[in-house]
RNA sequence: GGGUUUGUAGCUCAGUUGGAUAGAGCAGUGCCCUUCUAAGGCAAAGGUCGGGGAUUCGAAUUCCUCCAAGCCCA
């Protein structure tokens, strides 16, 4: 279908070429309501290369434009502005074409896309800073999807660090006796885990703590940690067990948030690519050695700093997080063939995959041209202004954060609604606390750090998730109680606002699709919502004696519902069908 | 020290390639539930857009400079 913004378009372009002026013309909202729904500032534009003041640019244009049925009621305005309404009969036609429009899936990209958004670590909880990487992570996933791409999401788990030897330290010492701490033992090892996911849950916690205060400990553990990566027979088969249930633990916290991942590889699985990367570099002499140290020069001229080099090896020759970071992506392009690979991380990782992206266009490995995008969030900071933590000095748990909002939600669903049963009552506050907490995550723009403030996630009005919420199953409350099934529809002055709030819903996705920011599908739900609101209170839907006013406003009340859903699936947020 | 990001209402944040009167939410004020869910609606109030300079018909937006903070690298 054609859109509107490109019918508009069309015919201001045929008008400016009409009146002698062939321009890029554009089109854009009206900034005062009361002028029009539209306006052309192209003429402020070219007064200066016609050398015509900018409102008689606008009357000539005016005056050539086009016999069409989209644009009524056109104004020109000081200094050179060009207002218009769009025609009530052609909006609520194209708002039933744009509707049905929308339900249609998008052809295919042919751009394959792989989303790096997990990065949990195995062995240890999620906490508040995994919140914005699956939020957001998961949203790009489905807005790319949305348009068209073929997204793979990846959780590109910490499989490989000091977190593990912490494990395996545990499990020693809560029974030394087990076969994978003997070293003579040749046999098969266990297919059952030492250990079950409750178990699992404290012992990283538990050795982390201690190993602060305990160098000897500390020490063991990074002895462990050595000789499982250098393939300890048995720290191998028992790491293979904490993966398994660290995975199994993973998920539900991820489950719980909506975030659903396509791969669970970790660092450790491109593990096997890591020997050929590093051949392939110093075979093909793009690297140097520093102060003992492989690394590989990737400043470039135009650099307004120098970017420090990319290290390859270490001066003990051990493999590095880069290193591990340029195998993936060889591992990413040989086992997904992608054309593209999204990372959503921490602002603060900008450098570290600028140097990896680097390298891996300087040495070439790369079969063909994969866009490596950097997409970084803000930092959740406390209210000092620094990296957030609790009072202990460390990051708050994701399932202690859940908790808190879970008992607001309960609290105030219990409060207000009597007759909802205490399973009923349970599932309300469970939606209603994870979607005030992940639109309050999403909803800002994501370069910018965010302030954590446990009263923002548990506020339930104004521009939050459960006010979105509010608003669906206010629409579902008249829909379930009038006809549904009708068709008449025409628009009357007063809700013309509405129909075209829902008109821009796809501008709003492109927006976010090109900035990979899903504030903008955020700002737009609610925007809508509030306008919606307003509908609502204005005017009676189920009383209204004007049949084909009845039937139009239950079309639109229909049509709210269905946009309002969709914005929410496109944030993975889950919706209720009452409240 | 180098780089980078940010500074907009009391607080948290929007602000399209420079455009008309800088917008929301929260907090606070005043209204609106015998009609569809008040987690709502309406109205008013709240601003030297960090400071200063430059560019021009026109700057929160571009440039320069200074101030303050965060982060990364050393």
């Amino acid at each position: 279908m054609e859109l509107l913004n490109d019918s508009l378009k069309q015919i201001f372009t045929q008008a400016f070429c009409d009146a002698g002026y062939n321009d890029d013309v554009s089109v854009n909202e009206c900034a005062i309501e009361k002028f029009g729904d539209f306006q052309c500032q192209t003429p402020l534009l070219l007064a200066k290369k016609y050398h015509k003041a900018p409102i008689s640019i606008a009357n000539d244009v005016v005056a050539h434009l086009p016999k069409n049925r989209i644009i009524t009621n056109v104004t020109v305005a000081n200094p050179g502005y060009i207002n218009f309404f769009i025609d009530e009969n052609y909006l609520a036609n194209y708002l039933q074409e744009y509707m049905q429009f929308i339900e249609k899936p998008r052809e295919k990209t042919n751009k394959k896309v792989l989303i790096d958004y997990g990065g949990a670590n195995c062995a240890k909880p999620l906490h508040v800073g995994h919140l914005r990487s699956a939020d957001i992570g998961e949203s790009i996933k489905r807005i790319m999807s949305f348009e068209g791409d073929n997204c793979i999401g990846d959780v590109h788990l910490g499989d490989w660090g000091l977190q593990m030897g912490m494990v395996i330290y545990a499990v020693w010492e809560k029974n030394p006796n087990l076969v994978y701490f003997d070293e003579n033992y040749q046999g098969e090892y266990p297919k059952e885990p030492p250990f079950d996911m409750e178990e699992l849950k404290v012992m990283y916690p538990n050795i982390s703590q201690r190993a602060k205060q305990d160098e000897q400990l500390y020490e063991k553990v990074k002895h462990i940690t050595f000789e499982l990566q250098n393939g300890r027979r048995g720290y191998v088969a028992l790491w293979k067990h904490i993966i398994s249930v660290s995975k199994k633990l993973i998920k539900e916290d991820y489950d719980k948030l909506n975030a659903h991942f396509d791969l669970w590889l970790g660092e450790s699985d491109s593990k096997k690519y890591t020997d050929e990367v590093i051949d392939y570099v110093i075979n093909g002499g793009y690297s140097r050695v520093s102060d003992g140290a492989t690394i590989v020069d990737v400043s470039q001229d135009d650099d307004k700093a120098e970017i420090p080099p990319f290290m390859l090896l270490n001066s003990a020759g051990s493999v590095l997080y880069s290193t591990t970071e340029l195998a993936t992506i060889v591992q990413r392009e040989k086992e997904f063939d992608v054309d593209e690979i999204v990372y959503v991380v921490d602002n603060r990782q900008e450098l570290h995959f600028v140097q990896v992206f680097r390298c891996a266009r300087k040495i070439g490995i790369l079969k063909k041209d994969i866009d490596l995008k950097f997409v970084g969030f803000g930092t959740m900071n406390g209210k000092d202004g620094k990296p957030y933590k609790t009072r202990d000095g460390k990051a708050m748990g994701l399932d202690d954060l859940l908790e808190m909002v879970k008992a607001k939600a309960y609290e105030k669903v219990s409060a207000s609604k009597t007759n909802y049963s205490s399973k009923e009552i349970e599932n309300i506050s469970n939606v209603v606390a994870i979607s005030a907490l992940k639109f309050a995550d999403l909803c800002v723009l994501r370069t910018k750090d965010l302030s954590f403030d446990v009263d923002k996630f548990c506020s339930f009005e104004g521009k939050t998730g459960p006010y979105i919420l509010y608003t669906i199953t206010r629409a579902n409350s008249i829909l379930n109680k009038v006809e549904k099934d009708v068709t008449s529809f025409s628009l009357s002055k007063e809700d013309r606002k509405l129909a075209l709030c829902l008109v821009k819903f796809l501008d709003a996705v492109k927006t976010a699709y090109d900035k990979f920011a899903p504030s903008y599908v955020c700002d737009y739900a609610y925007t809508l919502a509030n306008e919606f609101n307003t509908f609502y209170a204005k005017s009676s839907i189920m009383y209204e004696q004007d049949e084909t006013k009845k039937h139009s406003k239950i079309i639109l009340t229909k049509y709210t519902q269905k946009m309002l859903k969709k914005c929410m699936d496109l944030l993975a947020i889950n919706t209720l069908e009452k409240m």
